[in-house]
DNA sequence: AACACAGGCAACCGCCCACTA
DNA sequence: CTAGTGGGCGGTTGCCTGTGT
């Protein structure tokens, strides 16, 4: 806590010591100097500011030797970045920053640095204490985190980073090194870059639908995988603080840093659930893909954020959106909600003890999905036929009717989910109706009319958030036909469901419970990593969730692991 | 008006990782 | 290989403020 208002009036027993006979201290590592911790006097401050004046940024110890300030480096470095650096904005964060942060954390999740560099002054912690409080009043209010526009610019530059890992990894198979270019992206991959892609602007455009998306779009639904990367992989985290406005500028030190930052972007945009390719127009045009998406997202807002290591119980730390949707819109007629909401949450919480890392060298690893695409990239050798074969199964055809409610989740929809043994303690039907269709201009991203609306006051939030928001009118564009394909979507949150729907099968034949990977799924994964894991799942006995699994469970693929029910 | 309570917020701490000498 | 350093991020703490009683 500061000892300083904003403007500038100090409190009292902080002034004149720099040492601020008030605080605490505690032992230095070095020499036992006494270190104070605490609030920050404006001596202290005063001395801070000095010692950078003279001496610059950096080498935070030395500030405690040369200045006589009692104070670890790492506390002159946060004291120094997070309030005395200059042209650091105070005050409360204005509408188009607050627009940005939304934005931003859709493409990137919890990456706060990387996010600050995109709000010339603001700071890390200044940005995530915002989001996080953010989430709250969201999470209470049952309104998604994100509105449609950084859901679906989010989603766009998603696409483009998938067809760009396309295009890196088939320049990979054809060039065993990547001496075409110092950084082994191809040229074709800036050619159409949108020169006003503000957030992303290393993100080229990239056409059509290509094999990985086709394998994102089909296994979107596990995005729970990537978005474990951060925490999964935290230890692959690259520094990249600069390369967002520099990679692209010709900044970029290797191909790692830019797809590190694709991997992000991804991300991101797997959780859509939309299809690919994603119409635009046709999304935003249709009311009912923005209130309907809330469904998820008013999901994932129970979820949200927070990582533990990955051998203990893990929460997720990306954004809702990231989660939000899984996509069955790409195997089936049209996208689904999240029927992998429970199961996969509880995937998350106990997830299985191995670690599931490719060995592909695929600079994308950015988790469960990702390894498994990078498995299924590697074994395949046919992308090309992959992306046929499932574009065949994936009926979306953009701009049409059906690709609208495609996009679209609807109560009814969600209802078809609600798993009486949700481990949630909800269905997601209850968590869905807790939502409220984004109007439009909400776009101010301000939660205080949903909070009028729901509430009246915040103190009421203390209530479930259904008890306001149920009594908000429902989607009135429910048709006929939506409700006709809410009969086909696939529970996948049941085992049984797998089987029924014929994305499993029992193999009774041989006397006991197996499963055996229908022929649909290894379409989507492609035939050859299918085929291996067709033989791996053979040999799993069910028992009503693959807990049991009699193979090595460890080695099946993330796709197969998220069938792991409570 | 006084009090209790809950939420918002700033700021710090601890852990971890990447980089570098 | 190791220690030092800088940096990122999750979590926590404590104060402030608004609201209801």
């Amino acid at each position: 806590m500061t000892s300083e208002t904003e403007d500038g009036i100090v409190s009292n027993n902080q002034i004149d010591s720099p040492l601020g006979e008030e605080g605490n201290y505690c032992e230095s590592a070095n020499g036992g100097v006494i270190l104070k911790k605490g609030p920050w006097t404006s001596a202290e401050d005063a001395i801070l500011v000095e010692y950078v004046k003279k001496h610059g940024e950096g080498n935070w110890n030395a500030v405690q030797k040369h200045s006589g300030l009692s104070r670890c480096g790492k506390s002159c470095r946060l004291r120094w970045a997070n309030h005395l650096r200059p042209n650091l904005k105070k005050g409360a964060f204005t509408q188009e920053e607050e627009q940005l942060i939304i934005e931003l954390h859709a493409k990137m999740g919890n990456k706060w640095a990387r996010m600050a560099a995109h709000l010339p002054g603001r700071t890390d912690n200044e940005i995530k204490n915002y989001w996080n409080t953010r989430i709250k009043r969201r999470q209470r209010a049952g309104l998604p985190l994100y509105p449609p526009e950084a859901s679906l610019q989010a989603l766009q530059e998603s696409q483009r980073c998938l067809n760009i890992d396309r295009i890196e990894i088939q320049n990979k198979s054809q060039h065993d090194t990547l001496q075409s270019n110092s950084y082994g992206i191809p040229n074709v991959m800036f050619d159409n870059l949108t020169p006003n892609q503000s957030i992303l602007p290393y993100v080229p455009e990239l056409p059509d639908i290509t094999a990985s998306s086709v394998l994102m779009k089909g296994l979107s639904s596990f995005q729970y995988g990537s978005f474990m990367s951060p925490i999964m992989h935290r230890q692959k985290r690259l520094r990249e603080a600069t390369t967002l406005s520099s990679s692209f500028g010709g900044g970029m030190k290797n191909e790692f840093h830019l797809f590190d930052q694709f991997q992000d972007v991804d991300k991101a945009a797997q959780s859509f659930g939309l299809p690919f390719p994603f119409d635009y127009d046709s999304t935003t045009k249709n009311p009912e893909f923005f209130g309907e998406n809330q469904g998820s997202h008013t999901l994932a807002n129970g979820n949200f954020s927070a990582s533990k290591p990955t051998s203990e119980a893990v929460k997720l730390e990306l954004p809702s959106l990231q989660y939000a949707e899984t996509d069955f819109g790409g195997w089936g007629p049209s996208c689904s909600p999240s029927p992998l909401i429970d199961s996969v949450d509880t995937f998350i919480q106990s997830p299985p003890t191995g670690t599931v890392e490719s060995d592909c060298p695929s600079p994308r690893n950015s988790g469960l999905l990702d390894a498994l695409l990078n498995e299924a990239k590697t074994l395949s050798s046919a992308k090309n036929q992959l992306s046929d074969k499932s574009s065949n199964s994936s009926t979306v055809t953009p701009g049409d009717n059906a690709d609208s409610s495609a996009l679209n989740i609807c109560v009814t929809e969600w209802e078809d989910y609600g798993h009486p043994i949700s481990p949630l303690g909800h269905t997601a039907t209850s968590l869905f109706s807790e939502c409220t269709p984004i109007s439009a201009n909400e776009s101010s991203f301000d939660e205080s009319p949903s909070s009028e609306t729901f509430t009246g006051s915040k103190r009421k939030f203390g209530c479930s958030a259904e008890c306001y928001v149920k009594s908000e009118p429902v989607d009135q564009t429910w048709t006929a036909d939506r409700e006709k394909e809410s009969s086909t979507w696939l529970d996948i949150t049941s085992p049984d469901a797998l089987l029924d729907s014929g994305w499993l099968e029992h193999d009774s034949a041989h006397g006991k419970d197996q499963v055996i990977v229908t022929d649909a799924m290894a379409t989507l994964l492609c035939d050859d990593s299918s085929s291996e894991y067709k033989q791996m799942a053979a040999g799993a006995s069910v028992n009503h969730g693959w807990g049991h699994s009699s193979c090595s469970w460890n080695n099946m693929p993330a796709v197969y692991q998220m069938y792991e029910l409570p």
